[in-house]
DNA sequence: TAGATTGTTAATCGATTAACAATC
DNA sequence: TAGATTGTTAATCGATTAACAATC
């Protein structure tokens, strides 16, 4: 069955809200329930659950603890994830210094750069190595994602190298469209604030843009 | 007109694509030359572009220069924006440092934390305010967007205080649905790792999520 | 049993794409 | 004029939502 890209989305999102009401000590929840915390509706949390099973019980609606591991081993919560970061620049950096990988359990074991300046150095306590070393160190570290964090120009180019090395997946942060047969995940932080800065124009009362007032 | 917000999205991706062609010296393009760089159709291009105006001739295509001014326009690249991020922990510090804002306009000129250890300090020349000067700051600095990279606790109130403030519009660093008045763009990275986990499980030969297979 | 809530079908909504007349 | 490509309409596709029988 093919199954809605907005729906694997959602069910990060109903993991964590699970796991929140967990903490709170809660047994069992409705539909309702998850749909009211994440702004949804509560037939779109049942449709997406259904794609994958039936988790639920009538009348009584889902056991915490067990939605949670269901959904776990659907998104693959439930293992660890072994993440090379290239480009060990400004970005690469900051993802390598965020603790909220980890936290989640995509670990990041290797970075790699092409600047023999870096490499050889530690970025938050992980090794960087040369671009030319990736293919023996995913084989080393059993790494199976990566993030790429380099400069545009430079950008398809790693995608291929990546491909080549075995990885499985990637998260793009370059702004553009990589073309590779692995799947990718793209995170555009400046197309973020450009769609931001659009809805704050386009509800500011003095607009040029008359095309779009309704 | 209601303006759909995958077009909104994609004008961002559009303006980009021209920037290219432009330094690139292409004078004109067809919507067939963009579609092919980003992987849609052409009439997507022309689609999304005939919400804001008719900006191309027929026969001939689109002047890239006319395009990216009138596009610049619409989306708001053509201003500066000055941004505020609340939270200097790892992920807003990460930020500050990050020069893609900056090269897109979006000057980060002050950072806010409740912590009064970091006060006072600067991180990548930015200075840090405690919380409760923010309504202050954002008259004094002219600021019309927040970046939220505190921790899911006070993401929510954090979001009160940005909004009462006049605060515009908010980039959402933290994993919850913010219920706000103003427009709000989530950027989130750990959903996007987990929804690449979740490709690379489903294509991955050995299966044991029999329902998704085909 | 009565009340609640699921799982699923069918209806609706919204976005993408194909097709083509208009026109440079 | 002939060839190319737009702008727009209509058809298609895909995702969301309402509705309700099934059942705890």
């Amino acid at each position: 069955m093919k199954i809605p890209k907005p729906t694997v989305r959602r069910l990060g999102l109903y993991y964590r809200c699970l796991a929140r009401y967990k903490e709170e000590g809660v047994n069992f929840v409705s539909s309702q329930d998850i749909a009211d915390r994440l702004n949804i509706k509560p037939s779109q949390v049942r449709k997406d659950l259904s794609y994958f099973g039936e988790f639920g019980k009538r009348g009584l609606g889902y056991n915490v603890s067990k939605l949670i591991s269901e959904i776990a081993r659907i998104i693959g919560v439930n293992k660890e994830w072994n993440v090379a970061i290239i480009g060990a620049g400004n970005l690469g950096s900051a993802l390598a210094n965020y603790p909220g990988l980890a936290k989640h359990k995509f670990n990041v074991v290797a970075m790699f750069d092409n600047d023999r300046q870096k490499v050889g150095k530690k970025i938050a306590g992980i090794p960087v190595f040369h671009i030319s070393e990736l293919n023996q160190k995913v084989k080393e570290l059993n790494i199976e994602m990566a993030v790429i964090a380099v400069p545009e120009s430079a950008a398809q180019y790693v995608a291929e190298l990546v491909e080549e090395s075995g990885i499985k997946g990637i998260v793009n942060f370059s702004p553009i469209k990589l073309r590779t047969n692995i799947p990718v995940e793209d995170v555009d932080i400046t197309l973020s604030f450009e769609t931001l800065a659009y809805m704050i124009l386009k509800n500011s009362p003095v607009n040029i843009q008359q095309e779009e007032q309704v």
